[in-house]
DNA sequence: CAATAATCGAGACGGTACGTCTTGTCTTGGC
DNA sequence: GCCAAGACAAGACGTACCGTCTCGATTATTG
């Protein structure tokens, strides 16, 4: 018989009760509401369970402590990309996406978007998780931009990409973390700016 | 912090026992051990009191927790500063400069300085001390070279200093915190390399 | 016994699989040993599931809890019971049986027996099921030789059979459990003469 | 005025701050109380210290788990001991001192003592102490009227007065834990007559 | 030199989160 | 319908660290 759900799978049927997607989903709500109202460093475990009615041994089970929740949470509720927004201008396009991470980065979502740079300091694995599913999708979309400003000519061939997006994104992202002058728009938009002008005087 | 250099004697001295240099100055060098053994987090109060021989409660007398010992300790134990190169050239000292600053990074004391500016995304205090020791010193020292090369003409003379300085720091430091390829002296000076450049192609 | 590890078809009546008795026995078996070799309080249902290959609801579908499961495990792995020795002397034959008691308190059956009793002061079905099946069959040993004792008038006619033995067994019992100097063949023999002959002066 | 200098005191001072006697006895008390309301294995180190006031920390500090406590607790609660009556018959003391005994037993205080003799036989810790501060006082009661008796020539001499307490107390203590009928005093009475008389017919 | 005051080391304490453990129930799919 | 596998809620466990609080012992200034 088929399965009307149409799974695409082997089949190789799974024995035991299933994980409940419902406890999952709860849990994530949970961790995401509490990481706007109390921050990642005073969430507690005991309070994630309580709120999403999913025991602590459950959380357990599947993360292996809060801040790997709090990195899941705070991914899966993260869908709602900004997009490329092929403009014609190259420029204009680079300077767009870059106002969308800077919004990003000042929102309600920027103070725990901090935070889970600031324990990834500490923890290798939240480093790794934050790089693999955020910067790495960040990057690809200015990498995209990137490399149609290359093909039109507007953007230096004989640059590494990495390192132009590093150039790019390094400054905001320094502002956010360290700067006392805050980040916001058009502190974005200067320093974007200045980064595509170059520092040297031009010969 | 306060000016600790107004301690002896001054006339009107205070009554009662004086506070113990020596136990202050034992509470940073155990402090600043435990920060290169087992890093900030790790780091316990009791341990820095039995290593040092000070009470807990002498500790917390001084210091309102742990993480403001170690801000002091990290402070007070980099006194070997790097300084001005004046090779003569501006964009030869900047490199030097920053290379110097990505050295910092790098090194053992690179651990705690990432961890610190980790702790810095929870702790206010931990920010505006770390900002104001530390960063502040650094980015003097990168303003004076780039006043340099303004005056002789080799920088840009139509940016504001502190965007300049952002946008040289701001990438090593990302990729410093958040970089999967990790940060070395050749990918600093590419760095420095491609922002003194800019990104555009020149007209 | 029955072969009930043929196949389930003779159809005559309950609908559905029948319970495996090879489970059953499983479970008991795996408790038995675990009794042994942990203790009642180290035990847990899990081990034993893991141990027989027997699922934990299984487990408790047939039995409230692991004391029950341990009390029936118990159970049904004495079989081997000491029986009436029928010397001719009743004197003798009460010796003899009451060693045996002591020679089951004393084994290691005897730990997993005290924990039982142990156990029974917090679970009232304990208590009962310890003293159904296995108490009374002890004391009807004893009642036994107690009444040919009394017809051949070496034992008194004037007690009732039942405080007769609470005062041979108690003391055994007394001292299995708490005491000090503890209970052997020679102490039992001893404490069993003492209660035989009263501890008053004789008239 | 007393000079605080001349301390008579031990000497070796204690360094650091007391423990508290009121978290001491605060901890005894709600111990106590849980006891008697929940018993002993309802009872949670939790609930002790809630009750208490006194954090759980400082609990785990000075006892090793909350059977430990309860020991103590019941222990320091039963200093109203009942004395020696000698009303000029041995025999008649000894009635009165098993009957107290039988009390205690029975009482409210009873069902307490069971379940620390039933946890006795899991943990050898709540044995020893039970043993050493609380079957010992029980039994060198019934000791001293038992060697008055002697003395008196109304008991016999011949009997190491262990063995003649075993055989007094062992009968009581195992209808307490283990028999159907239950323990009260008549019932005590008939097994202390029954043990004094003996069971073999007198020639 | 005595009185006053603030400091110090030691360590007990209340609070609170942690991550683990066990119990007994529930949910799959296979037989 | 029975069962093995195994996920789940509930909640106690014992540990760890934090920051506060006694103690008694020092060590200065001040009268």
């Amino acid at each position: 018989m088929l399965d009307s759900a149409g799974q695409p799978d082997v089949g190789a049927g799974k024995r035991g009760r299933p994980r409940s997607e419902q406890s999952h989903a709860a849990v994530l709500r949970a961790t995401s509401e509490l990481l706007h109202e109390v921050g990642l460093r005073s969430m507690t475990t005991e309070e994630i369970a309580a709120r999403s009615g999913v025991s602590k041994a459950t959380i357990y089970k599947w993360w292996p402590n809060k801040y790997a929740v709090a990195v899941e949470a705070f991914l899966s509720e993260m869908m709602a990309e900004s997009h490329d927004p092929h403009t014609g201008s190259a420029a204009t396009d680079l300077r767009i996406v870059l106002r969308g991470l800077v919004n990003f980065y000042t929102e309600s979502n920027g103070r725990v978007f901090a935070e889970l740079i600031g324990e990834a300091q500490f923890d290798p694995a939240v480093r790794t998780e934050l790089h693999k599913h955020l910067m790495i999708s960040h990057r690809d979309l200015v990498k995209t931009v990137w490399a149609r400003g290359v093909a039109t000519g507007q953007f230096r061939a004989d640059i590494d990409p990495d390192d132009a997006i590093d150039v790019l994104i390094g400054p905001l992202l320094y502002r956010r973390l360290l700067g006392q002058p805050h980040l916001d728009g058009t502190a974005a938009d200067t320093l974007v700016d200045v980064t595509m002008r170059g520092l040297s005087v031009r010969l």
